[in-house]
DNA sequence: CCCGATACTGAGCGAGCGCTTAGAGTGCCC
DNA sequence: GGGCACTCTAAGCGCTCGCTCAGTATCGGG
């Protein structure tokens, strides 16, 4: 984690864990095609083709092109859950969790857009049981949201009317920014970041710096 | 506007400007078709079955695929433009104006969804000359939007210290119901529409109800 | 009563799809 | 140095795609 790890678009590489290399490099051109085009829009002669192998190749590393769907998706979202679970259990006032984890999210969502493209918008494209699969790990996510906002209002710190219709707001409006973020637009994904950040505060009641 | 419009899923039927009746009933399956499953992976076979008709009947009243698409998407971006038009002009103060717009956008992303989703989700199957032609649909959007939270920061209603961002970030929220929003869900869109209107309200500094 | 215009169908074309198979190249252990 | 497991390619199979076209049913106007 601490070597360059970084691809054209300045976006960092969480596919270390994909080996062998051959793998690696046809599941990164996956992500960026399915990103580009849509998974039922991209052909596998397509990926193939921007890792530099044969169509055939593919099929030494996986069963069908929808198995390289799934390990991006599932992958992608242990990434987000990871990235709200290290926010919802650091230190601090659950304002400074929320405001945390949010920033950290949308950063995530507009830095890594191409993956984060794939893992939120292609979830109808995968079979009933990898979807089934990935439905969990979004539940998780919500919970925890959910969590640190609940410990916002036990506190007296947060005003909130209805939790789990904040939560889903709240996630939707994070998730969003991997439709819209533009990589050559005037906003860096820490802006973003921080703009999400004070206006979450905002629709939680809490107190902002 | 007066008489019974509604589909089996209580969805308003915005297409009866589209004529003969045979070329309604392929642009409303297709529709359906294209909220599904995508553009890409429907196929002209699956549109006109549904419109109970043969697949060459499709190409009577359409030159191809993608110009059901565009027309789909360029109907529904001028409804969308319509009530956020409405909201914006009618009378009372920036933030009720505000809510009218949210709550009466946030309604029409969720209660018809299916429309929804194929015109804020496939704008990139389009091919360049119709998505510029929407993009530029989509502009005006963004400016009312950006218009009523002006006016509200001029008047001193508002805190908003990034209005475009802001702006973004109110569409954003909206128009991502048309992604998570389940029919069969325990929300109406009313209660969507209402929950929304009071979160944008926090997210520029408005007094609330 | 017939005639042309309109709306539609059945059959199918060329192309490109996901995926398979036979075989070639490469490196590693004995 | 020979055998073997692993990795990759060239060729192509069966299928479905978007779309076309010759022909049929229907119907209003003369």
């Amino acid at each position: 984690m601490s070597t360059a790890e970084e691809t054209a678009g300045g976006e960092l590489q969480p596919w270390a864990e994909v080996t062998p290399d051959a793998a690696r490099r046809l599941l990164v051109a996956a992500v960026e095609a399915f990103a580009e085009r849509g998974y039922h829009a991209t052909t596998t002669r397509d990926i193939a083709g921007r890792a530099g192998m044969s169509p055939a190749a593919l099929y030494i590393h996986y069963k069908t092109k929808e198995e390289l769907l799934h390990r991006i998706s599932r992958i992608g979202h242990e990434k987000a859950l990871d990235i709200l679970r290290t926010a919802g259990a650091r230190e601090g006032s659950p304002a400074e969790r929320l405001a945390d984890a949010v920033s950290s999210f949308v950063r995530w969502h507009a830095g890594g857009r191409t993956t984060a493209r794939v893992v939120q918008y292609e979830l109808d494209s995968l079979g009933a049981d990898a979807r089934a699969e990935i439905i969990g790990l979004r539940r998780q996510v919500d919970a925890e949201v959910r969590a640190i906002i609940e410990d916002g209002v036990a506190a007296g710190d947060f005003d909130v009317p209805d939790v789990p219709g904040t939560t889903l707001a709240v996630l939707s409006l994070c998730i969003d920014v991997a439709r819209w973020f533009n990589v050559n637009g005037p906003r860096t994904p820490e802006m973003v970041g921080d703009l999400y950040a004070d206006l979450v505060l905002r629709m939680v009641g809490a107190p902002r710096p």
